[in-house]
DNA sequence: TCCCTTTGGTAAAACATTTTACCGGTGCGA
DNA sequence: TCGCACCGGTAAAATGTTTTACCAAAGGGA
């Protein structure tokens, strides 16, 4: 029990070499060490059941090998299936990867201090990935341009130069345009997402919005109403959308949760969602397939934007060669069809 | 750039100390300096921007000043509101407290190498938090009397003493069986969870059954169907009670999951849920508020049992006095009332 | 036979801290 | 005046690795 945990030191001894030919078996590279004494070696460390300190291990080298996964300090972030599925992309790829995931918060204090400088400089972590990221975050401007590691998942900026990797948002809009145009609606409403801070809200609608344009359909500026991604949000910007214009046929929401508020906001005047008013979400979560009507929405490969983001930043740590490449990558994105549309000749028999 | 970061040894040089007055300083401890070298230090360190090296600092006191959050390999764990709510009431105790959470997947090749015991030896963690623990994790016999720091959340052992912390199941089962007791229901079934190999399941089911045999309600066997708390297979349980008694006029579900997926069964045979049948969940996840209709349910503080399960491992581990106190701890739940139950006079009445 | 290269391996420095034991000086009681 | 406690601080050992530079022996070509 008190006995003291065999350390490289006691392998090295146990098997009668030293205690370098120890490290070097250990990290298999070098082949200069003969089949023999290698086979001596492991056989020693099995029978003191010997594991290297990661702690120490990091020491020389100073990597920790450790990536953090950095949230901002919403409400309880990581009850939120879309951090929830991102997380487990970066889980995947970095466990295959040999790399262990830390998480952070990014609460005021933490920011202030400039925590999230401290974790690397620390050797706390070799990298870091933030999510939920929005122009409100102006230290990112910390890491513009300069060579840390950072990959911001899920959203861009011009401002700065950084690394990310994104949904592809823009062919979201564009989907969800033609979906809508397709099923021959032509007053539509628009619940975007916070477009003053987040760019990737800014592209979706943007390009939501042109599609219909370039196809005819013009849509008054006061039928956009921003919503804050929550399915209260969306409730709300709803209400106010059918109130705008009662005659409204369809609406594409931002994200589903503000779609799922829609839902309500459609039914309190007492019409039905996906009879009366056709509604387009955004992501795909589960609660999406779960709405009555099921709800019809462009899924968005979260779990495939961690992946690549974390695949993204391995890279750029294994690899010191700095930015070569892309600073933002896209994730495709696809329509899933259920119940919450239906064609406006339908809408009108009824 | 290139310039190596400032370590102890410099700030002890710039300040003119040893480098063990820095050390003293740094750790507040030992009120053995002076407020004049205090000061000196302090200084220095703000010069160099000196940031103490956590890798270095947990090496001599093997202490990393981490906590791992260990969960079973399911589809994307992170993704599940669950595990979302439970680690977000972890990680606010623990970043208050000075702790770092890890997180690690227990997949079988990382069981199989004993990895969560190397994670201790390691000193990659001070100590363990095992979410969504089941019967079938036998390995957990590794933790059994031992004075590891482990502790399971959400779930009780009756073979292994482990410390553990849970939401208080048996009432939420009297508590289910109460409210459709008095809203005058007596055809009642029951989806119960995995009762074969999670002891809380069994606790739940069995205070639900009891409380109404209690009130001289007896439920057939066949009334009571196992699911493995997701929505299918809420689904399919529900399929199999109402063909089995087609006069059941309420349902109660071991997870809100499950009550979402009786929805649906309910709809498939033509009956609305929350009017011919009357629905209780368990959890009070987001989306039970947000079907329609709302679903009544008993809400499980999933954030405070994470909460309450860190601050008892943290103590564990600060005071290395082993295991004082209860092995097992209980967290309140309450009743939410919604629209998914009525009265059985008002679902005659029709 | 001499020199060079390769093979298999080692000694020692470096990494950045904590902690233990100790030390010189000062003030105070006996 | 001696001895002791306390104050402010230090030297050195300990923590467990990686990595660099070096070395001895063996083999091969000239």
């Amino acid at each position: 029990m008190a006995t003291r945990r065999a350390n490289i030191r006691d392998v090295a001894k146990a098997s009668g070499v030293s205690l370098t030919t120890v490290s070097l078996v250990l990290n298999k590279q070098d082949h200069r060490i003969s089949e023999g004494t290698r086979q001596r070696v492991l056989a020693a460390m099995e029978s003191l059941q010997y594991t290297p300190s990661r702690l120490a291990r990091g020491l020389p080298n100073r990597r920790a090998n450790t990536l953090a996964v950095l949230v901002p300090a919403l409400q309880h972030a990581f009850a939120d299936v879309y951090f929830g599925q991102i997380i487990s992309g970066i889980y995947e790829v970095a466990a295959d990867r040999g790399y262990r995931i830390l998480l952070e918060v990014a609460r005021p204090s933490y920011v202030k201090r400039k925590e999230y400088l401290t974790l690397l400089d620390d050797c706390s972590v070799d990298g870091i990935l933030f999510l939920g990221a929005t122009d409100e975050h102006t230290w990112l401007a910390d890491f513009h341009a300069s060579n840390r590691p950072l990959v911001v998942v899920n959203n861009t900026f011009e401002q700065w130069e950084l690394n990310s990797v994104v949904c592809d948002y823009a062919e979201a809009g564009r989907i969800a345009a033609n979906h809508l145009y397709e099923l021959g609606h032509r007053r539509i409403g628009h619940i975007a997402g916070p477009a003053d801070v987040v760019a990737t809200s800014r592209e979706l609608s943007e390009t939501f919005l042109q599609r219909l344009r370039e196809r005819g359909v013009w849509v008054d500026d006061r039928l956009v109403v921003d919503g804050q991604f929550q399915v209260e949000t969306g409730r709300l910007a709803a209400d106010e959308l059918l109130a705008r214009d009662p005659e409204l046929t369809a609406i594409f929401a931002a994200n589903d949760k503000m779609a799922l508020g829609a839902y309500q906001a459609v039914r309190a005047i007492g019409k039905r969602p996906g009879e009366d008013v056709s509604i387009v979400g955004c992501d795909d979560i589960p609660p999406a397939a779960l709405a009555d009507p099921a709800l019809t929405t462009i899924r968005m490969n979260f779990l495939r934007v961690g992946e690549t983001a974390c695949a993204k930043l391995l890279d750029h740590i294994e690899s010191r060669n700095g930015k070569e490449g892309a600073l933002a990558e896209r994730v495709g994105v696809e329509l899933v069809e259920r119940d919450s549309c239906v064609p406006l000749a339908s809408a009108a028999s009824r």
